[in-house]
DNA sequence: TGTACATCAGTGAACGCGCGTTCACTGATGTAC
DNA sequence: TGTACATCAGTGAACGCGCGTTCACTGATGTAC
């Protein structure tokens, strides 16, 4: 190959994507800040000494895993929100997609939920930054839409903020559904579980539905 | 005295509340996961093992703190809550009413921020019990106001979950407008904070004022 | 294609340090008579 | 009121342990010619 090593740099980039998997595993059951460098490596099978090669600290590590975890969210974001006929079946399809996100990504909800007012700066302030790139995106989306005509500035990206909120809420409700399983350990298997489910969706939806009523009317 | 000790009692209970403040104040860069027992001795000038004379561990400190900033919160929220008037009137008595007890107990506000999501299981418990009361108490009042008169149960606990969420939302808003403040180091002498609270206060009346419409025509 | 040198991801020993917890103790406060 | 004994909040020494970070190293991969 002409300038890209190729081998190394593959087998390097493995090994940072091993320590980023072993400490979101880890961030499950703890909080950034009581995450050690040496329980990290220890998870992963390299030697302690070997994080260095990759991150400055576990603060920065932590950083990494704010991008990694809202920073491909950004698309989607963008296809949800935007107009669609029917305002019922936006609001179910955004339900739909949070659930089906948390299902697929649990510990990297938990690791924003967690995180976001946690005790770690810089980690705290990566997920603002992009919490507030989503707002601005949500906003020009409902830029977009005809009900939003006659709608100041600020009033539009307090609507966004609004949604954004929402979307964190509701994502961990939805994490709260997926615990209740845990607890009980198989010995109820008509799915305690699914039921926790269906009432989070059937509550994030009722408040979505409650929020889009409020923006229908809002210039009354 | 009776059967109350006195004197030797309240001396304990001096040291316990000298325990609980140093560790609040400890919180306010750091969490409760990574909170050391010495370092909350140490603070308060005792030896280390006088911790256990009033705690079985830090989680057990961290459930205290939980009761200690929710307890006294259920009367407000009865009287803040209950039917007004005027609506715009009560939203604005609300946002003063949590600015005010950001500005009073910052500490304690960022502390349940930062732990209910946290990695201490038994404070994450204690802090939903807390708000689901919060949220039982708010459906409480919303059905002695007329406008929820024909109203399920289920959309009254909705709307309770929704301004319980909604709250503590604001109060974090408020908790970063006073981390302004901290930023600058008084070079800028005009007030980014006091600016950066009323933005802090004007998003979050026209969010509540967008929920109490959505609120209105619910049952249109 | 083959060789000689450079790079650098991962190693392993070593360090000083603060941690949580144990234990027997002290001495002021509380209780019984 | 005075005395003898019980209680118990706070002490201080000691322990074993895992932590983050340093350093010189090794050996596979990459580069120059």
């Amino acid at each position: 190959m002409s300038h890209t090593p190729g081998v190394r740099q593959a087998q390097k980039q493995k090994t940072r994507q091993a320590l980023m998997d072993a400490a979101l595993g880890l961030l499950e059951e703890q909080s950034l800040s009581s995450l050690g460098l040496r329980e990290v490596t220890r998870a992963v099978g390299v030697a302690p000494t070997a994080f260095y090669r990759h991150f400055p600290s576990v603060a920065d590590l932590g950083v990494a895993l704010v991008e990694e975890a809202l920073g491909s969210l950004h698309p989607m974001i963008r296809t949800t929100v935007s107009p669609a006929e029917d305002s019922d079946e936006r609001i179910a399809r955004a339900v739909e997609l949070i659930a089906g996100h948390v299902a697929a990504h649990p510990a990297h909800v938990r690791f924003i939920a967690r995180e976001r007012h946690g005790g770690v700066q810089p980690v705290r302030d990566a997920i603002r930054e992009q919490l507030a790139r989503f707002a601005q995106e949500v906003k020009t989306e409902l830029a977009k839409d005809p009900v939003s005509a006659g709608w100041s500035d600020a009033d539009l990206l307090m609507l966004a903020g609004l949604y954004v909120d929402q979307m964190l809420v509701t994502g961990s409700l939805f994490l709260e559904a997926l615990e209740v399983q845990d607890d009980q350990e198989a010995q109820d298997d008509h799915g305690a579980q699914k039921e926790a489910r269906r009432r989070a969706a059937d509550t994030a939806t009722r408040q979505m539905r409650l929020i889009s009523i409020g923006r229908r009317h809002w210039l009354d």
